[in-house]
DNA sequence: TAATATACTACCATTACGGTAGGAATACAA
DNA sequence: TTGTATTCCTACCGTAATGGTAGTATATTA
């Protein structure tokens, strides 16, 4: 249940274009040099980003990417589900016709339960949570 | 963040263990075929779980596995640490050497918070639960 | 001793991960 | 209009993990 350091590294340069908001562009250069991720893998993981609307870009000189929302309308579950996938633990959640036992299945009502949980805390945190609480050391505004 | 079939595979046979405690061993034959699983990947899963103590077996004819402890006593926790390895959703969150900036970093607070809801899930049942729930439809016993 | 089970070891195909590399397209500045 | 900075797109690649299969050794019981 790791995740994938595409999830991380994107989450993480999504914070800084949070961090930026309002501003100019920021280029990948900067976010390669103080996250100290390779361009060319962020390019990559921006260019998911991307697709999914989270960001935008502008290309040539004094181009970079920026947030393509308010940080406040960003949750950290949007970027999730576009880096590392939707929260799945098994395929029998989302597709109830993957398995015939399905409707009596107690495995599977466990690790719905599972699921929940992560999406629960994914779903109560944005953008904006988080570059404040690294701001002001503010307490994060969910309970599990 | 998917489970592996390990993991899937593995819970299912111990839920069947569970339901036989106090009888005769199980053969994998047996779990092989109620629970459409290949013996042989069964033998290795089940090794796993031996050897974190979690089931007992005897070799030979009549032989087969069981519970090493009564249901009630043996978390669903257990089992997932067994087969899909400790809940980790980043390395520093358990290791706090990993990265100099964990003592400051908004996003480890995250990733934090979706482990402990996780295992908050997984502790709060046993292999008990899941069979009463199997037999009475009754509703498992936690909240999120 | 014969039959039945687990135990152990080796092997293998496929996919995902974590990148690297090169060049095309675009936008701005001079 | 020309150069330069930057994103964008595509291809490739080594390594490790996943999800198995297969064969044989060893222990137990009847």
């Amino acid at each position: 249940m790791k995740l994938s350091t595409r999830t991380r590294y994107g989450i993480r340069a999504v914070v800084e274009l949070a961090e930026n908001f309002g501003r100019q562009p920021v280029q990948l250069k900067l976010i390669s040099k103080n996250q100290d991720i390779s361009i060319k893998y962020l390019e990559q993981i921006m260019s998911l980003l991307k697709s999914a609307g989270i960001v935008s870009s502008t290309r040539g000189a004094k181009g970079g990417y920026f947030l393509a929302k308010p940080p406040n309308q960003v949750k950290l579950s949007d970027c999730f589900n576009c880096l590392e996938g939707p929260v799945v633990t098994v395929e029998c959640v989302e597709n109830e016709n993957y398995c015939p036992k399905t409707g009596s299945c107690i495995t599977r009502e466990v690790w719905t339960e599972v699921e929940k949980a992560v999406i629960a805390v994914l779903e109560s945190v944005t953008l904006q949570d988080m570059v404040e609480r690294n701001n002001h050391n503010k307490p994060l505004l969910y309970q599990i």
